[in-house]
RNA sequence: CGGGGUGUGGCGCAGUUGGCUAGCGCGGUCGGUUUGGGACCGACAGGUCGAAGGUUCGAGUCCUUUCACCCCGACCA
């Protein structure tokens, strides 16, 4: 991508109406537009951001056996009743609409009743069981207060996944593999390091514990109490004698931390199956009841988190795996050779499969570029010049190195085939 | 939903106890000089001062209502 053509435009200032450092930062890049309070539009480069975070998430749960669908946003009321989550008194951040015959629909901000609901067309039989299925989509939940740029939006996209199994220990044995999956997904996300499995409520659903994935942070509105040699956690509203006793967590062990949500899973045993009325009959003829699981990231609010999680003074430093593009090309100078060279290399990566955002601007000077480079947080800065060309060689610096270094192109091939590699 | 704060060119801001043609920086356009960490000179363009109503000879400034955004709290299946 050439930034003389890029739609957006970075910014010396910061907006007034953002407080947030993540929405501050993404911003001021041009990687996300504001739209109203809690509502962000992605541009080019946050799409891409958000494009390689659901690309990871994809991969691991594919990996554990999901498949991939889409559900609807609209959604009919009678189906929401049925479960009793319908009535504003019980679930009080609806989105609502009518159809022109004036008939209510609702705005989905979850999806566990429409999905038992399009299940119940294919499962019947034990032999149909156990299915898992996710999807990548946008909620929508009326918020009464949207906060913290991307952390907490009334629009956001969500990466959900549902379990149903013939038997409770069925379902246990799919619900610690995904546990599994997501634990890699934050590992491939880079934060890895400083995400707990979290004990949490299952609230509203059963009497068992919730997980919840607690990324450690100063920004965390949760307050969880890590064993950091256990690398688990249990989160504040459940911290009671009686729960550590049952998590077999020792309370001397604990360090408290703020904590942001970047992912959960519930079991729901059977609430939902049995109120829709879906079963399975077993291999003796008899109904069965369908257990069943829900799984979410949050993965716009993961751009948000990681967006903040990996910065410093001079802006974005996005890991590798998602970073909008590899290396960032800043071409100084307008010199016949200079184009030449940086028009070549440019080609020559994009050709092997490495994203590159070249800064082939003819009015921004060199210290703007490499404002820019910071600011975007791109893994690698390759710079062409009179000098490097006259050197036969790149001008390469990570975004976290001090200095750069001078290397010949096949090496510098060689580096960046590497970053591919790893990504 | 309670409390606090802020709304002035695309962006960031200033604007005194009401006073005459509403300023500054960035960005933009044109011309010129520059060119390795956000350059400089000159010229130009760009505003119903969030909106509605009111007070006044006169309102960005005072009053009322309202909307939006931010923060704290409540809420977060």
């Amino acid at each position: 991508m050439r930034l003389s053509q890029l739609f957006t435009k970075t910014s010396k200032t910061s907006p007034a109406d953002e407080e947030a450092r993540n929405a501050i930062l993404l911003i001021q890049a041009g990687f996300i537009h504001k739209e109203m309070a809690g509502v962000y539009a992605y541009l080019p480069l946050g799409l891409r951001v958000l494009e390689n975070i659901k690309q990871i998430v994809r991969e691991e749960m594919d990996a554990v056996g999901g498949q991939e669908l889409m559900m609807t946003t609209l959604q009919p009321r009678e189906l929401w009743e049925k479960t009793n989550r319908w009535d504003d008194k019980i679930v009080d951040n609806w989105f609502k609409t009518k159809l022109a015959s004036g008939i209510e629909l609702g705005v989905g901000l979850t999806h566990e009743e429409p999905i038992v609901d399009a299940l119940s067309s294919y499962i019947s039989s034990y032999k149909d069981l156990p299915v898992t299925v996710y999807q990548i989509q946008n909620k929508f939940r009326n918020e009464k207060r949207a906060k913290s740029g991307l952390l907490r939006g009334r629009e956001f996209v969500m990466k959900d996944m549902y379990t149903f199994a013939r038997t409770q220990a069925e379902h246990d044995e799919l619900y610690e593999q995904i546990a599994a999956a997501y634990s890699r997904v934050y590992s491939r996300l880079g934060i890895g390091d400083v995400t707990y499995r979290t004990a949490a409520d299952g609230g509203y659903f059963t009497e068992r514990f919730s997980d919840e994935y607690q990324t450690v942070s100063p920004i965390g509105e949760d307050t969880i109490y890590v064993d950091e040699t256990k690398k688990i956690a249990i989160n504040q509203e459940i911290y009671t004698d009686e729960n550590l006793e049952k998590l077999g967590l020792n309370k001397a062990d604990l360090v408290e931390k703020k904590s942001v949500e970047v992912g959960n899973i519930f079991p729901l045993e059977s609430k939902y199956t049995d109120a829709l009325g879906v079963q399975y009959t077993d291999d003796s003829g008899k109904k069965q009841s369908i257990i069943m699981g829900c799984y979410g990231i949050g993965i716009s609010r993961l751009v948000g988190m990681l967006a903040e999680h990996f910065a410093d003074d001079k802006g974005l430093v996005w890991p590798e795996a998602i970073a909008p593009a590899k290396v960032y090309l800043a071409r100084l100078g307008i010199d016949e050779d200079v184009v030449k060279a940086a028009d070549e290399l440019y080609n020559s990566l994009q050709g092997a499969g490495i994203e590159v955002l070249y800064d082939d601007r003819e009015d921004a000077r060199p210290g703007e570029k490499f404002a820019d480079a910071d600011l975007m947080g791109i893994p690698y800065r390759v710079v062409i010049s009179t000098k490097t060309v006259a050197a036969g060689t790149y001008e390469l610096k990570h975004r976290t190195a001090a200095d750069a270094e001078h290397v010949s192109h096949a090496r510098l091939e060689e580096i960046l085939h590497t970053v591919e590699a790893s990504a």
